[in-house]
RNA sequence: GGGUCUAUAGCCAAGUGGUAAGGCACGGGACUGCAACUCCCUGAUCGUUGGUUCAAAUCCGACUAGGCCCUCCA
């Protein structure tokens, strides 16, 4: 398998650590708020990922962290802590909040058909791993204490700026509104390991350690979280692109200081969906979940066909035209599915498994990948072989496109009636009844579709 | 100012040196009482401009436009 490696620049072969085993790291979600569907975008191509690898014969094990502590807005002891925020806004505890936004997650993941990963850790759990951790930098001198707080030291490393190619004296300070410089740090890229003094006096959470009362750093949990549950050495570290720097740049830092080797081999990262006016955010805009577009009548699946008919790495404007497009596209897809008839026999199948392979092994080329699924829809097999291939496929493209559809019964009887009454109303040649009823019908989202083997319905979502 | 990425038809997009995949929309047709569904037909010389080459969307340079990052972010 291919992959783009933000470490090199470049697409590389992908070579395990461990043959037999593929780990993988996600930086989860800060669960101050609801995610927005540019937050899911990015799960969404780690799932496929994630999927990919499974589909390509590897053992994946996943790891993902919950930021429930520790995540300021600004890194220099100036900022609000986002979980603080969220709780004060809502009356509520810390920890009320983290369960809460850690559940609406959970939640949006699933209707995503975003696998859950094995392995789910929040920050808070570990503690004392990250004491641990602090306490070896500090031994071997990558870290030191100013005015309370203990920093990661990067003029102690060559390489700081190893993902970025960024040059220190041509960083600009607080390009950012906002941003102020913290005058106890060495070195302007130095950042916090752990507070114990902050503007804001309220934190709710704070934990006994070596350096004293206090939290962590919001770096230091990714690292820490990563090496405990995942191992020394880790094959692939995803996220979005906005985490590279400063986030990902520093768990480099700490990490390979902390272990004296290296650590991660592959960086992962999405691109951002972004809006008219730019990337999407919580603070601009509107504030799109995926609730909200469930609730402007879209399924949620409609949003994974787009970013599947997309690449992760390239940017992606959303619009609800765009969006309107692929529930278009995804609906067709649907039909066309639906149309199959399990007959025939099961043919050699190689050639569309192998290409569908093949184009996700180039760096996740889902669209060409989709494109695969076209082919066998199109193609001279038989319906067993179709479905077959269809199934195959959608373990990674997660589509649902052979879920069948549970109707109620009680509805099932409702919509059975109304066809028998517009059946009978068109023998009578009385279409303006028979138009009502159908008219009906499709108020409630049942769509009545006359084909020549008779009259079928759909209930659109 | 520095870094980084992108630029293919109305939209989403494939393509990594040999004369532009696919999907959706639009338009035309078949089907229909009329529609929807389904099926068939129909569209681009690849941001601009130099260069390398027998040959470039594909390689190199310049330019233009846009996004993202430079201590909140997925």
């Amino acid at each position: 398998m291919k992959l783009y490696n933000t470490l090199t620049h470049d697409i590389e072969e992908f070579i395990p650590f461990n043959k037999n085993e593929v780990t993988l790291y996600t930086c989860g979600p800060t669960v101050y708020h609801y995610a927005h569907i540019g937050n899911m975008r990015n799960y969404i191509s780690e799932d496929v990922l994630e999927k990919t690898l499974k589909f390509l014969g590897y053992n994946v094990k996943r790891c993902m962290n919950i930021t429930d502590v520790g995540h300021l807005t600004s890194d220099s002891d100036s900022g609000d802590d986002k979980m603080l925020k969220g709780a004060k806004r809502e009356h509520k505890t810390v920890l009320d909040i983290a369960k809460k936004y850690t559940a609406a997650f959970k939640e949006d993941a699933s209707k995503l058909n975003i696998r859950w990963p094995d392995i789910v850790v929040p920050a808070t759990s570990c503690i004392n791993d990250y004491i641990e951790m602090i306490k070896v930098l500090l031994n071997k001198g990558y870290a030191y204490e100013s005015s309370g707080n203990i920093y990661f030291d990067i003029s102690k490393l060559t390489d700081y700026y190893t993902l970025t190619n960024h040059k220190i004296d041509e960083m600009v300070v607080g390009v950012r509104e906002g941003v102020l410089e913290d005058k106890n740090k060495k070195n302007q890229g130095d950042f916090v390991l752990w507070f114990t003094k902050s503007k804001f006096a309220d934190q709710e959470l704070k934990w006994n350690s070596p350096f004293g009362l206090g939290y962590p750093g919001w770096h230091i949990e990714c690292s820490a979280i990563s090496i405990k549950y995942l191992g020394e050495y880790l094959d692939i570290h995803c996220g979005g692109v906005d985490n590279i720097f400063p986030h990902h740049t520093n768990e480099i830092a700490q990490s390979e200081a902390y272990l004296g080797h290296k650590w991660c081999k592959y960086w992962f990262h999405t691109e951002h969906l972004n809006d008219k006016n730019g990337k999407m955010s919580k603070s601009k805009g509107e504030f799109l979940t995926v609730s909200s577009l469930e609730e402007k009548g879209y399924n949620p699946l409609v949003f994974r066909y787009l970013c599947l008919s997309s690449h992760y790495r390239n940017q992606l404007v959303f619009d609800f035209r765009v969006l309107d497009n692929a529930k278009m596209q995804y609906s067709k897809l649907l039909n066309k599915v639906k149309s199959i008839k399990n007959e025939g026999d099961l043919t050699n199948t190689d050639l569309y498994l192998t290409n569908f392979k093949n184009a996700l092994a180039d760096d996740l080329n889902t669209s060409l990948a989709l494109t695969v699924l076209y082919d066998v829809l199109k193609a001279d097999l038989s319906g067993k072989s179709k479905l077959y291939l269809i199934n195959e496929f959608d373990k990674v493209l997660s589509l649902d496109l052979l879920k069948e559809e549970v109707v109620d019964k009680e509805l099932l009887k409702y919509i059975n009636e109304k066809i028998e009454l517009r059946k009978k109303a068109k023998e009578n040649k009385d279409y303006i009844l028979a138009d009502k009823i159908r008219d009906e019908l499709a108020l409630k989202n049942i769509i009545i579709k006359d084909t020549r083997e008779g009259v079928t319905f759909e209930i659109r979502k």
